[in-house]
DNA sequence: GCGACGTTTTGACAGTGATCGATATGTTAG
DNA sequence: CTAACATATCGATCACTGTCAAAACGTCGC
């Protein structure tokens, strides 16, 4: 009884975003899914998530992404935090090297938002 | 034959955006993305197409929208015609009128483009 | 044509953001 | 501890963008 109170109160973790084709939008609602798609809408950080997601082991060092997209290395490190951020993006340091990992579930809500009824 | 070929030539109607997570995406590819992303990332923005998409006729006067989203008409006007560029609404002159509609195949095949492996 | 009304365009301004060089922080090897 | 290296932060610059008031454009009814 008392238990289920408490988890009443706690909020389910949402993983994002209302979705955006039911009903008009609040201007909360609004910009927290503005705020996702602002960390995505930017050509660099795009490749950034694409090289990432299409990584065999499925994440990547940082030191290898500034030759890959042709930015140097503080551009990169700020897209890479704005990306983590957003949570987009996982980090995982490992000794001197931090490495990258794709949020996936997270992208997929995003993806939903943009598609879904309801 | 030489229809054959002539449709050959011409490449089919891409809806819009190559997938982000199947392969790394080259920089043509990333900016068409971003620019998709970049006219959905915005509140006032969000609020317009989700206004529009509930509408139960399918369509909404911009003459209604100013009150809605709270910003003057020549803003709205503006975030209007942005979201037109960027094919995510359809604009219709009727009269004195503009209307507005949702063009959700496009939308679509953006959350696609966000979620799909390829 | 004229006046009223809806919409777009223009011009200005403030705020934001992408980028880089320089510097600081942090981690490892010796 | 120190030197070397990976990453993050700082400061500056430049471009872009959201916003509004004012003016221009278009359409309708008279």
């Amino acid at each position: 009884m008392y238990l289920m109170d408490a988890l009443e109160v706690t909020p389910e973790p949402e993983l994002c975003c209302a979705p955006l084709l039911r009903s008009p939008l609040d201007e909360q609602q609004a910009s927290d899914l503005a705020d996702v798609l602002k960390a995505l809408a930017d050509p660099v950080r795009l490749r950034l998530v694409s090289i990432i997601a299409s990584a065999e082991s499925g994440e990547v060092c940082a030191c290898d992404l500034p030759i890959l997209v042709d930015r140097t290395q503080p551009t990169v490190s700020h897209h890479l935090s704005l990306l983590v951020r957003a949570g987009v993006l996982e980090r995982e340091q490992r000794g001197k090297w931090a490495w990258f990992r794709l949020r996936r579930e997270r992208l997929a809500a995003v993806g939903d938002a943009l598609v879904n009824t309801g």
